[in-house]
DNA sequence: CAACATTATTGGTCTATGCCAATCTTGACA
DNA sequence: TGTCAAGATTGGCATAGACCAATAATGTTG
């Protein structure tokens, strides 16, 4: 007579809880057994242990190495989201952050970049490519555009390493207020080779723009998250 | 030479992005080929076009109903989240929400909930849980706690149907800055009866901390919204 | 002993196929 | 005309097996 009964959960969904039972308490990095054995261990096909490794994996549960194994996940990064940048946010964790620099270039801006930044399109605007990793591990791939050509731009950004820094110490350029939008998406090849993640993955894609106090645009930013590894913190304060 | 050349597209990829064009302008609700006619037309097993098209569906680009067909997905909602409540949220761009009350009760703190409001294990707090919906359609999962038990709560939800209008007007409490977590999940069978999405789909859990002027909790919520549906925007400014 | 080639192991992709479950269509029947 | 039953269609789950690609282990050779 009910209703609506809870659906029969799938057999690659009682082996997803079967693994997690298997791994609990177990230390990251413990390699757990093979798709092959686990398939005759369970009585099942590689297809369907895939399918429940899959989305453990997805859910930042487990990890995958092609030709080593499998095996239990690092926890997730909490990264705390204020007005501060990625380096600072990390360090206050006391984390070990880390940028490798992919392109540094000025060029004509785009109809969207324009449109963000307040800009006509084809005004000259700099655009800042980076990896962001946190101990080591690459976790984010992200790309800024400012406004303008800005002088001794890079050696400035490769002193003091935050690009927050350099705006407010060199440029005097002060951040009043931050716009973050947050979404999901999957992992396609740019990102797995940019992050070292597997096809499908779940990303959280992080668009930002940054103004001054008189309301004028000063960055825009797409950076891309790993899903998987990241969890993020805004805090709100009411209007006083 | 080069280190790292760019990893050679799967089949079920490119297959992806074929479906992509094709979906390309098309209206949203509009039905594509059947997996066995794709199949058959990209001269590929059903299996492959399943891999491509589940990725599809997770990313929020298309749906697919059993025994119906594969069709074209409706685009994101974007929900700016401030101090804000969801209703208001969507009022406020012109969308019509409405909440479904699935429970509304009192009952003794675990120790989890306990201590993100800062009480004792075992103090009574009051339990909300409700399905957010947007144009009728169910889009979150919402699992609110309070401390205390509050008398004619149920009734004074109904009438004004905003959490925070009902905390602001009948109990005289002001929310003066609030913390929300973000990180991603996939959809396990509760979350496909609550929210009718499908096994693995990409969540949003958002958990939220509300506190009063003098610092004392007086919310802490888990909501779980559909990944594929949803957009959130935080504005952030700075500290005056 | 070090460097390299070979082999085995493990995850990554793909095929072909079968049956189940939900939905829609069609046609028989009252 | 309306209702219900039967069949066709479509996505959901699962199997068994094959081959590829990356890694690790082994053995050979200089």
């Amino acid at each position: 007579m009910s209703t609506d009964a809870a659906p029969a959960a799938p057999k690659y969904y009682l082996l997803k809880t079967e693994v997690l039972g298997l791994i609990a308490g177990l230390q990251p990095g413990t390699l757990i057994p093979t798709e092959r054995a686990l398939a005759e261990k369970y009585a099942t096909s590689r297809t369907t242990v895939r399918q429940a490794i899959s989305e453990l994996v997805a859910e930042g549960k487990l990890g995958r190495i092609q030709g080593h194994g499998t095996f239990v996940a690092p926890p997730k990064v909490t990264h705390v989201r204020q007005l501060t940048s990625f380096s600072d946010d990390a360090r206050t964790q006391g984390l070990r952050p880390d940028s490798r620099l992919i392109a540094l270039e000025v060029l004509k801006s785009d109809a969207n970049v324009a449109a963000q930044l307040g800009l006509d399109q084809g005004e000259q605007v700099t655009r800042l490519e980076r990896i962001r990793l946190i101990e080591g591990e690459p976790l984010a791939h992200e790309v800024a555009w400012l406004p303008g050509k800005l002088p001794r731009f890079k050696s400035s950004l490769a002193k003091a390493g935050s690009l927050y820094a350099v705006l407010a110490d060199v440029y005097g350029v002060q951040i009043a207020d931050v716009e973050d939008t947050v979404e999901t998406a999957l992992a396609g090849p740019a990102d797995v080779r940019l992050l070292g993640i597997e096809m499908g993955a779940p990303l959280l894609v992080v668009h930002r723009l940054a103004r001054d106090a008189a309301g004028v645009p000063v960055e825009w930013t797409r950076s891309t998250f790993r899903g998987d590894r990241f969890r993020f913190v805004s805090r709100v304060k009411s209007g006083a």
